[in-house]
DNA sequence: CGCACCTGTCATGTA
DNA sequence: CCTACATGACAGGTG
């Protein structure tokens, strides 16, 4: 490396710099990128930013330690219980599971906490929740011991870990969004499949009768189970050729013609047949029906939860206010998984939730959120962080480096739609460059005196009105336009992914229903079979056993392949020739 | 390095 | 025609 004098070394990289950034510039690179001075402080700033957030994270844990000094973990359902018990066991002894499961105790973990506290709301809110809490202890987080158990017989795992030196090595067990989902999702499809077993259950007793019902129908009323009865019934009722004429008579004026060949087994079979086919038909309905119930009453819970409510028009904020610390972003953070509670439970994507619920106020038309508003305040903190958060990935052309997202660490905040991911060391650089995005960063530069969240989130009467009054140039409108579509786009696209996630796990969930409903149909046809074989088995040992007892007039036994036994709907029974059956059953066949 | 997944963006269609 | 919204396709980032 040739030495060059100070001067020219500077010159040599103000060139160099130039250059690197003419190249660069395409991708939408800042010429400060490039600048020593610039890098050098934004390393100090990074500096500071991480002690800022060291002091941040120190003073949440020194909170976390003093709310959860209060509470015990009880370590079969991995909740907290805010019952104080004295200390028995030194913490290392007293909690060894726990003391296995050592992770840092991070604002997730807090976070965990909130949303069985949320939880908790809602199984007190809505009946739904209410009943799957009935069957699934799992929310039941509000576990006490009973009086009658002293601390000292609680086993020594379930001690809690009120013993403050230790809490620093606990976490209650985790339950980051996702999981929180996967247990709603459970808790639904828990639901929907205990639905389902009430109505096999009721299916089960059903067949039960039908299938007494079935052959005592048969048997029962034509008195086949007294053979001496029938035979001497028939004995009367014996159809020689002569008669036959007065047989048929009989036959067709008691019964319609085409019914004649339905005295013997076919009623039975008949009878199955419509009683299977209504069956079926209620049971789909029923079971369609109730799995409506399910996904209405769980978008009701969608819907209708108070917590869902998020005001429409979020306060506008100045670019400055999004530069909020790590406290805020907890806190809204807290706020945003308590909608996201309230949002749904079938959803996938924590981030997506805030947005969601949004998206479903505009739709109902809630304009009665500002009575909530105070509530929710955080949250709209955190939807605002999270807009200037998206919109630095916002990017001016495709083809620009798309580096600015500025995603933080996932151990900061553990929310997935909401942190941001660590960057590369050059792309790092790149983003501390300046915390806008390249779209704020053009908004600064084309001097436009709206912020990005009003751009996009203004209804587009206010939105008009705002563009006249500020007199914006062709490139400012522009741009104002392009940034406002890829905003609302960008909403668009998390619903639409998010419906698609909410559709895809609904139809899991079907299919398994429908998967056992088919094996329970099957298992019932089984039954049904067998308990048609048996009647049909039944029905001919008695047929032989008639037969073996007539005779004719010449004292011979009538043979079963030349007559045949018929009963008729006035309950007598006939010994008729095969061949006249045959002939009776071919006229009525004719005259169908 | 290839892969799957996530997310933002664009193009296009629909209401 | 304009706007908002939905959605398929694509591309870049990330683990």
């Amino acid at each position: 490396m040739i030495d060059l004098p100070k001067c020219q070394q500077s010159l040599q990289d103000m060139e160099l710099t130039d250059i690197l950034w003419k190249q660069d510039i395409d991708l939408g690179a800042g010429r400060e990128a490039f600048d020593l001075c610039h890098r050098q402080k934004e390393n100090e700033l990074q500096k500071q930013k991480e002690l800022e957030r060291e002091k941040q994270q120190q003073l949440q844990r020194e909170r976390e330690i003093t709310l959860m000094a209060q509470q015990q973990l009880d370590e079969e359902t991995g909740e907290f219980v805010s019952h104080t018990l004295p200390s028995i066991e030194t913490p290392a002894t007293a909690l060894p599971h726990a003391a296995s499961q050592n992770v840092d105790f991070t604002e997730e973990d807090g976070q965990a906490h909130l949303f069985y506290d949320c939880m908790q709301l809602l199984a007190d809110t809505f009946p739904l929740v209410e009943a799957i809490e009935a069957e699934s202890s799992f929310l039941n987080h509000s576990i006490s011991f009973p009086a009658d158990i002293s601390p000292d017989m609680i086993p020594s795992h379930q001690v809690p870990p009120a013993q403050a030196p230790m809490l620093l090595t606990l976490q209650p067990p985790k339950k980051t969004p996702p999981d929180l989902e996967q247990t709603w999702v459970e808790l639904l499809s828990i639901s929907e499949l205990q639905q389902c077993m009430n109505m096999q259950m009721d299916d089960m007793l059903e067949p039960a009768a039908y299938s007494t019902i079935g052959p005592t129908k048969v048997q029962e009323p034509n008195n086949f189970t007294d053979v001496q009865n029938i035979t001497d019934t028939v004995a009367a009722n014996i159809l020689s050729p002569e008669n036959l004429s007065t047989f048929e008579g009989i036959l067709t004026s008691v019964l319609p013609p085409d019914s004649l060949i339905q005295t013997t087994l076919k009623p039975l079979e008949l009878s199955t047949t419509i009683i299977k086919d209504e069956r079926c038909d209620m049971n789909h309905s029923d079971f369609r029906s109730k799995s409506e119930i399910v996904s209405s009453a769980a978008s009701s819970v969608h819907r209708g939860s108070p917590m869902a409510k998020v005001p429409k028009e979020m306060p506008l904020k100045s670019i400055q206010d999004f530069k909020c610390n790590l406290k805020e972003t907890y806190a809204s953070n807290t706020a945003e998984a308590m909608v996201e509670i309230a949002d749904s439970g079938l959803s996938l994507d924590a981030s997506k939730k805030l947005n969601n619920s949004r998206n479903i106020e505009k739709k109902l038309g809630n304009r009665d959120s500002d009575t909530d508003e105070m509530e929710i305040k955080p949250q709209s903190t955190a939807f605002q962080a999270d807009v200037h958060k998206a919109h630095s990935s916002v990017t001016f052309t495709r083809t620009q480096v798309k580096g600015t997202k500025a995603r933080q660490p996932k151990v900061d905040l553990g929310m997935k739609g909401s942190t941001y991911s660590p960057l590369s060391k050059d792309k790092y650089k790149k983003s501390t460059v300046s915390h806008l995005s390249r779209d704020e960063q053009q908004v600064t530069a084309l001097e436009i005196p709206i912020s990005m969240d009003m751009i996009i989130n203004l209804p587009v009467e206010e939105f008009n009105k705002m563009m006249s009054k500020e007199q914006l140039s062709e490139a400012q409108l522009a741009l104002v336009r392009d940034i406002r579509r890829r905003g609302k786009n960008k909403v668009a696209a998390q619903n639409c992914r998010k419906r698609k996630g909410e559709s895809v796990v609904h139809l899991e969930h079907e299919l398994d229903s429908l998967k056992e409903k088919q094996d329970h149909l099957l298992r019932e046809r089984a039954e049904t079979r067998s308990s048609l074989q048996d009647v049909k088995q039944k029905l001919n040992s008695l047929n032989q056993e008639v037969f073996s007892l007539l005779r004719d007039k010449e004292g011979q036994p009538y043979s079963p392949k030349e007559y045949s036994l018929q009963q008729t709907l006035d309950g007598n029974v006939y010994l008729v020739p095969c061949t006249k059956i045959t002939l009776v059953m071919n006229s009525s066949k004719q005259q169908f």
